[in-house]
DNA sequence: TGCCGATGTGTACGACGTATTCCTGTGATT
DNA sequence: AATCACAGGAATACGTCGTACACATCGGCA
């Protein structure tokens, strides 16, 4: 995202943000960063991240390469919107009564976002920028472990954790269905079968058998969804003990 | 990374693990899946990984670009190498006994190597590649928790959470940390200054009153070791409760 | 009415991944 | 010792990318 550099006397232009927020600032413009950030989310839903170029985008919105680059500062400002834009859909509960509740529909609501729009997987300062959309969750996350008081580094710690695990979970999740639809695979069996020769070398050498004995007894091993919800248990029962709450 | 098709009556060439472990195969060739990985992983941390080019890595193999080619399918098997590579740093110890040490020392490990090797965050399917020295680490999580008789699934899933955590955590820190340095931000409190324009806007729509109360009174808020421990001991906790081990 | 800043256009550059074709030296065969 | 198939590297080329820069145009205000 572009930051405007901090120099002495320098005239602080609005942020991204400010500026998403103001109404379309003359009739004239036909862009706008609205259009700008539903144009590139519909590109990227529909035809993947890599999809979403500055000519893909420019085209989509009727208008010339160039011509986007006024609004915003280049692919990292339109990612941001894009990041943002799509956390709107996040709504949580706002009882602070229950922290568990909210961070576990914090969870699950994050993976679901996730997974219907793979590409914010895609970029990993995604999981840092924080955006109006994300910081209202955040706020929302907090409350509901604020009624209890506990030092606020633990509560920032806490809700972090659940972050990292939502993300790389998501993440797994969307690398490995990515690469079977690369392939055309459909299902897990046929995945395996296809990756067989591939793996066969590497097992053949007899190098991990406890590995070789539990991919062969696991009987879960396509669902991803009891596999979240199992760690996601495990990282809530954690923050409950270590926090005593 | 290239698959061969599974054609009927199809030859099966060698993998490229199995390429990889082979001695270079005629004398002839300088060009060897080593020296390859090796130049490749050097140019990532001396440059960062968006410096990894086909046409980077040739000039430093002293060879045209497309020289890379006959051992490499194109830039994914370049990336399986090189995380292949960093990750034979990885030692686990061999204590079967103690699942919860093994399965620390992995995540401790393995953020360390995400650190030293921040390029490894860059590419999201690195999370999912099973490359020999990636399989070898899975092995040893495996067997500490092999100990206990556990179902195949919780084994699984509870390797895959701690992973998944250790992922997401150093992921983010790598992001913040390279987003300070690309803005030449030395440390927390001067990013915070820097930032302060940008956040002002949002925080002065005073519609994060929970964010705003605990940003200011968290005293760790710079100290990414103590917050990952922090959410590692949640998430072995949780296990350790979960499957009664 | 005439100017000025905001908005979109046109053109251009250098870098990227990689398909394709060609060349050259090497080890095996006779 | 002469030949030859072939593997490894070189050369060239294509299409695409992000984006710098200079120009044109239009609306609102003096």
């Amino acid at each position: 995202m572009a930051v405007a550099k901090h120099e002495e006397g320098e005239v602080a232009e609005p942020s991204l943000w400010e500026r998403l927020e103001q109404p379309a600032p003359v009739p004239r413009a036909s862009l706008t960063l609205e259009r700008i950030a539903a144009a590139a989310v519909e590109i990227a839903d529909e035809e993947g991240g890599a999809a979403v170029t500055m000519r893909r985008l420019a085209t989509k919105l009727g208008v010339t390469p160039m011509a986007a680059y006024r609004h915003v500062s280049g692919k990292d400002d339109l990612w941001a919107l894009m990041i943002d834009r799509v956390s709107r859909d996040l709504a949580l509960p706002d009882d602070a009564g229950d922290w568990r509740g909210v961070l576990r529909s914090y969870a699950l609501q994050t993976r679901e976002l996730m997974l219907a729009h793979p590409w914010t997987a895609l970029m990993p300062t995604s999981i840092v920028l924080l955006t109006p959309a994300r910081m209202a969750v955040a706020e929302r996350g907090l409350s509901a472990l604020d009624a209890h008081d506990l030092d606020a580094d633990s509560v920032m710690a806490a809700l972090r954790a659940v972050t990292s695990f939502v993300h790389g979970s998501a993440q797994t999740e969307i690398a490995m269905r990515d690469y079977q639809e690369r392939n055309g695979w459909t299902s897990g069996d046929e995945t395996r079968e296809a990756l067989a020769p591939q793996m066969r070398y590497l097992i053949g050498t007899g190098r991990y058998p406890v590995f070789e004995k539990y991919a062969l007894t696991a009987t879960r091993k396509d669902d991803r969804a009891w596999e979240f919800t199992f760690g996601l248990d495990c990282v809530l029962d954690g923050i409950g003990q270590r926090l005593g709450i």
